[in-house]
RNA sequence: GCCGAUAUAGCUCAGUAGGUAGAGCAUCUCACUUGUAAUGAGAAUGUCCUCCGUUCGAUUCGGGGUAUCGGCUCCA
């Protein structure tokens, strides 16, 4: 007798050994059909699986997230098998799944995207056929024999610990290594397909093989791939690259790779966010300054950059002497705070700093505005007491979240710890590791860890925004240094009248502005809130005799600071008005003769509704109020 | 930086099996003077990314370089 206890605790008996899809078919045969694996104590097993004794079995089905990942992982092994049927030579090496699907590094000759074509048709074969997947448990040497022609297995094989199990799956003639658990049988891969081809290293080394990689996504349901296929049509549409130049926002040139040109309507949302910025920073009790551009290599020595972050700076010699272009703001500051004696009473003391930074990434790394070499950062310095810590932290994630939510997105927090490459003592990691534990638990987010992925000076929190397509990206970091201020020497004068070491914080909420800008084209599909768009109220006088009364408005509205233009061509209305909504200008305003005589102006929305006898006064006061407060609301009128 | 792909007018793209190129949009001119998503006609526009080579002749073929794209990697 086997007593099952399920998760809502009721206790189900079997006379013999029952395997997990034998345990789902006694709930009922829908439910069956839509189990993917199970959880026996927690331990993810397949559901041919027996269960051997009593315990306590979950199972996992097409609506669970571990579910998804199975089918991807399922799918990573149709698609090798397709592979290898194709190119008998090829050797497989890993297949995980990704966040986005699932990848599999195979060493093959490279081949082009509309290889794929063949290798999905060979897919839905074997997905037609729906066979099943088999484990099998084998020892170390029966692993080697059988892979003894893949120099990639074996060594993954040598790898496993003696005490591990060795298990293949198989289905069908494919077999591979493989933990699993694995869906039942090919069958339940309704939907897939392969995205994309790109080179990868084994184990990501670039002295390693170089092995292809093939991009593949799938689901349990042929509508939600074609959803998945709708939104990446949707991201493309939105890709900022293509967007803002469309829109004049900014421009890219061979001359400078990785950095950007920002137009007269870029330099508007510009300032706009920047605005923005320092109106919620002095509201926050923070300072602004500003470091140079260059500074000379021994402060960068101090600072340990030089040993750290060289390959990644500009450096040049002038009167014999080496410089270095900042890539960080952070030893500047460090000058900054010695220029005086400070008292306990002086702190925390916040500088904020609009930093131009440039950075020598690597040249396939960089990517319209998302990764650039010259960039600016909105950071800033809190020098503190280390009594401060908690509050500080806190008052940084607060801010954060006030400024995100201005744009409507919402956001993650995770914790990097010490990296392998890093300055500063045991000790030193400690505290500060504890001291953003200890705020991140009072802000009482839930929050990911990322062991080793701090920065070289300490611990940061790292602050990912999620966009219009739920799309995640990494902004804000606040980095705890205990390391910089002791380089530095940095005092304070504390109550005791004694010298302390304060405490520093580097953080940044927008991150780059060049990367927050690119990210707020694409959530906003180039559909800027009105405080944000580089034109807010585009005139439109419906013939040539009513553009000098246009040109009037246009300064009525000037005197406000309303960001405004006049479209005088000599053009109908409707190609006018077809323009301004292309680029998406928040407000249309139509001039004509009866606007004319009465005074008053007819106003379109990006919607396409339209109102008319508005009153200069009818028309202002609402716009002003929506710019002054930074709404997101489209309904203006 | 590495692997693969791409590079033609301001933009999107076609084309030339090697004989110096073209369409739409944008621009300019003229006519039209327009009432809420494209008025019409005409004109102008290119080191066909760059350098070297093969060739009588290269935008086209080959090689080097640069930039961009997809990844690796790195990170804000």
């Amino acid at each position: 007798m086997i007593n099952i206890t399920f998760p809502d605790n009721s206790i189900k008996s079997f006379n013999q050994i029952p395997t997990g899809m034998e345990i789902a078919v006694s709930i009922s045969e829908g439910f069956a059909r839509n189990c993917v694996a199970m959880k026996i104590n927690d331990q993810l097993k397949d559901l041919s699986a027996q269960v051997q004794s009593d315990c306590a079995v979950s199972f996992i089905t097409t609506k669970d997230e571990e579910g998804l990942d199975i089918l991807r992982h399922s799918s990573a092994h149709v698609m090798a098998e397709a592979v290898l049927h194709l190119y008998p030579d090829a050797k497989l090496t890993i297949g995980p799944v990704v966040e986005d699907g699932f990848y599999y590094d195979i060493d093959m000759a490279p081949i082009s995207e509309e290889d794929l074509v063949a290798i999905e048709a060979r897919m839905k074969g074997i997905i037609d056929a729906k066979t099943e997947f088999t484990r099998k448990v084998v020892s170390k040497s029966q692993a080697l024999e059988i892979f003894k022609d893949n120099p990639f297995k074996l060594e993954l094989i040598n790898e496993l610990d003696d005490s591990q199990e060795i298990s293949l799956y198989q289905n069908g003639q494919f077999i591979d290594l493989c933990r699993g658990p694995h869906i039942p049988q090919t069958g339940m891969i309704k939907g897939f397909k392969l995205l994309k081809i790109s080179g990868a290293y084994w184990r990501a080394d670039q002295s390693r093989e170089q092995l292809q990689r093939l991009y593949g996504i799938s689901f349990f349901d042929k509508k939600q791939l074609n959803q998945y296929l709708t939104l990446i049509e949707e991201a493309k549409k939105r890709d900022h690259r293509k967007l803002g130049v469309k829109l004049d926002l900014y421009s890219f040139h061979d001359e400078a790779p990785g950095m950007p040109f920002f137009h007269a309507k870029g330099i508007d949302v510009w300032n706009a966010l920047l605005d923005y910025w320092r109106y919620e920073h002095k509201k926050a009790g923070y300072v602004e300054t500003k470091t140079p551009l260059m500074l000379n290599k021994k402060l960068w020595v101090q600072s340990g950059h030089w040993e750290n972050y060289r390959e990644n700076m500009y450096t040049s010699v002038i009167d014999d002497e080496e410089y270095a272009i900042k890539p960080m703001n952070c030893p500047g500051g460090m000058l900054l705070y010695k220029t005086k004696a400070y008292s306990y009473r002086d702190l925390p003391l916040k500088a904020g700093e609009i930093g131009l930074v440039h950075r020598h990434e690597l040249s396939g790394a960089l990517s319209g505005l998302f990764r650039v070499r010259a960039f600016h950062q909105d950071d800033a310095h809190i020098f503190m007491m280390p009594s401060q810590i908690g509050e500080q932290v806190l008052n940084v994630l607060n801010l954060a979240k006030r400024i995100y939510s201005r744009f409507g997105l919402d956001f993650h927090l995770e914790l990097s710890t010490r990296p392998k490459k890093s300055i500063g003592s045991d000790q030193q990691w400690e505290e500060a590791t504890n001291g953003l534990k200890a705020a991140l638990d009072q802000y009482g987010q839930q929050y990911f860890i990322n062991e080793g992925d701090g920065a070289f000076y300490g611990p940061k929190i790292d602050i990912h925004i999620k966009d219009a397509l739920g799309r995640t990206w990494q902004c804000g970091t606040v980095q705890l240094d205990m390391s910089l201020p002791e380089r530095f020497d940095l005092t304070y004068k504390g109550q005791d009248n004694e010298k302390h070491r304060p405490i520093m914080i580097h953080r940044v909420i927008y991150g780059s502005l060049e990367r927050f800008f690119g990210i707020l084209v694409e959530h906003f599909a180039g559909k800027f809130p009105l405080w944000l768009a580089p034109v807010q109220v585009i005139l439109l006088p419906i013939n040539q005799d009513l553009a000098d009364h246009a040109e009037q408005i246009k300064s009525q509205l000037e005197s406000f600071n309303i960001r405004c233009e006049v479209d005088a061509r000599s053009e109908t209305l409707k190609k006018k008005v077809r323009d301004a909504q292309l680029n998406y200008i928040p407000l249309i305003v139509t001039i004509g003769d009866k606007e004319k005589e009465t005074q008053t102006l007819s106003v379109r929305t990006l919607d396409g509704n339209v109102k008319m006898g508005l009153t200069i006064d009818d028309f202002t006061q609402p716009v002003l109020h929506h710019i002054k407060e930074r709404t997101l609301d489209e309904a203006i009128f």
